[in-house]
RNA sequence: GUGGCCGUAGCUCAGUUGGUUAGAGCGCCAGGUUGUGGUCCUGGAAGUCGGGGGUUCGAGUCCCCUCGGCCACCCCA
């Protein structure tokens, strides 16, 4: 049913079973992550607004949570821009730029951050879309050669296997392959979001579709025209990089020669990798510089992660100009697809059943005794029917029980001796 | 942010064209039967019908608002 009280609108209450198939996924990214040398770092869930509010996140600006200002006269008339000067992070990408900018003398020249948290946009939630979710993020900052990206691809991808996630596509673009192929056709650099955000459904709405909202968008028509003689060429390489850069208009190709790195150093450090060339890939965020990709599964609709170069965004906050790059994934969209035959502690779980007229001090005994062998022991009040019982007990990960009644006496000797301890199912 | 579908006991659901104290199964509690604490029998606790207004003699059933979930769009992890 519908309960009278919830959590708000998106965002979840954990159940014990489930808080722990989370613990356990995270834990198996931490430790991929770590492996590659990223050092786990954590910052407020709280930035100033103004700093989120740079222009640069693209959408994802609009649903920014923000918080009133303290202290205001509520009497005091003021307008609502005015009321909040912080707002809950959208995204890990912000904040690291800032947390890199305020502790860079403590920090090593090329700095591998980690970081796992929640974060919050004001989205109407949907499955695999909440209000607030996790994040897990890596950052490469100070490396502007394709090391970052190649070592940041191969390290989420191993991230992913590690929980037996397969099969994962990485579609890669590049803000400059982008630009040069709306300038090859000649669209006025205030027309470029416009294009972008329509350029990047090519997926979703086809060739005809991109073509039909360009024409409802009254983008100019020459520029339209040839933006679709494009994609019929990028379409028709289905995602081969030689074929795609062939393909690419004017001064785009020379673009695309950064991606042609990653690729190759992809390939060579993890063979098999499945990279696709996504010449149509926008990705919202403004902010990024250069390359930017996307992590795809056949068993999720969109992504499941994302990421790019965004070499300016440290430098706002600093001054001087240090190149970044990161790559994120979508903690819950994650979650749902590691299969739940992994989801098994190897731990000895033992219930003690008790009945009302057992002493707390002797069932807190015999508890403490199991678990000074190694067992996770939990009291619980027998029920009036002990098979349902055991079988629930059982579906939650018990393998052994033991009745404690008025007949039991306190420990003696050695381990579970003098408990009629017995295997579940 | 826009549009659509949905919301009845702990769980799964029934509730007829609006009409008496809102039902079932499972689970839970109590008692009894019983070679097993299983089965079976009897009884019981438990529902602000998501919430708030309205229409009506009367609403779980109609209308409005609202909260939450799901779906499409938007966008994204």
């Amino acid at each position: 049913m519908a309960a009278t009280v919830q959590a708000p609108r998106g965002m979840r209450d954990f159940l014990p079973g489930e808080k722990l198939r989370r613990e356990l996924v995270l834990r198996s990214i931490r430790e991929s992550f770590s492996s590659y040398g990223y050092q786990e770092i954590e910052t407020p869930a709280v930035e100033e607004l103004s700093r989120l509010e740079s222009g640069e996140g693209g959408d994802n600006e609009k649903l920014i949570f923000k918080i009133l200002r303290r202290g205001l006269d509520p009497e005091l008339a003021v307008a609502p821009v005015a009321a909040a000067d912080l707002g809950l992070r959208f995204d890990l990408t912000l904040p690291l730029a800032r947390f890199y900018a305020s502790h860079r003398g403590e920090l090593p020249e090329v700095f591998r951050a980690l970081q796992i948290a929640p974060v919050w946009r004001a989205e109407r939630p949907q499955r695999g879309r909440y209000r607030q979710f996790h994040q897990c993020d890596i950052d490469v900052v100070g490396e502007p050669g394709a090391v970052a990206e190649v070592e940041l691809i191969a390290a989420t991808l191993d991230a992913l296997e590690a929980l037996g996630v397969g099969g994962v596509t990485a579609r890669l673009n590049d803000r400059g392959v982008l630009s040069a192929i709306l300038d090859a056709c000649g669209f006025a650099p205030g027309a470029r979001s416009e294009v972008l955000v329509t350029l990047d459904k090519l997926d979703k709405l086809g060739m005809d579709g991109v073509s039909a909202e360009l024409a409802e968008r009254e983008l100019p028509k020459g520029p339209s025209e040839r933006l679709v003689e494009v994609l019929a060429g990028l379409e028709a390489s289905e995602g081969d990089f030689d074929a795609t850069f062939a393909a690419l208009p004017g001064r785009a190709a020379e673009q695309a020669e950064r991606l042609v790195a990653i690729r190759d150093g992809v390939l060579e450090a993890k063979p098999g990798a499945d990279l696709v060339a996504d010449a149509a890939l926008v990705r919202g965020q403004g902010y990024y510089t250069g390359s930017i990709f996307e992590l795809r599964h056949p068993d999720f609709p969109g992504s499941i992660g994302g990421g790019g170069r965004y070499d300016g965004m440290v430098g706002r906050f600093l001054g001087t100009e240090v190149p970044a790059c990161g790559l994120s994934i979508g903690f819950e969209r994650v979650v749902e697809l590691v299969d739940a035959s992994r989801y098994r502690p190897e731990v000895r779980k033992v219930a003690l059943v008790y009945g009302p007229e057992v002493p707390p001090g002797r069932l807190v005994a015999w508890q403490r005794r199991l678990i000074g062998v190694g067992a996770q022991v939990r009291l619980v009040p027998r029920r009036r029917n002990l098979v349902h019982q055991l079988e629930a007990l059982g579906t939650e990960g018990f393998g052994e029980w033991a009745e404690l009644d008025g007949s039991t006496r306190a420990p003696a000797g050695a381990g579970a001796a003098g408990l009629d301890l017995r295997d579940l199912r």
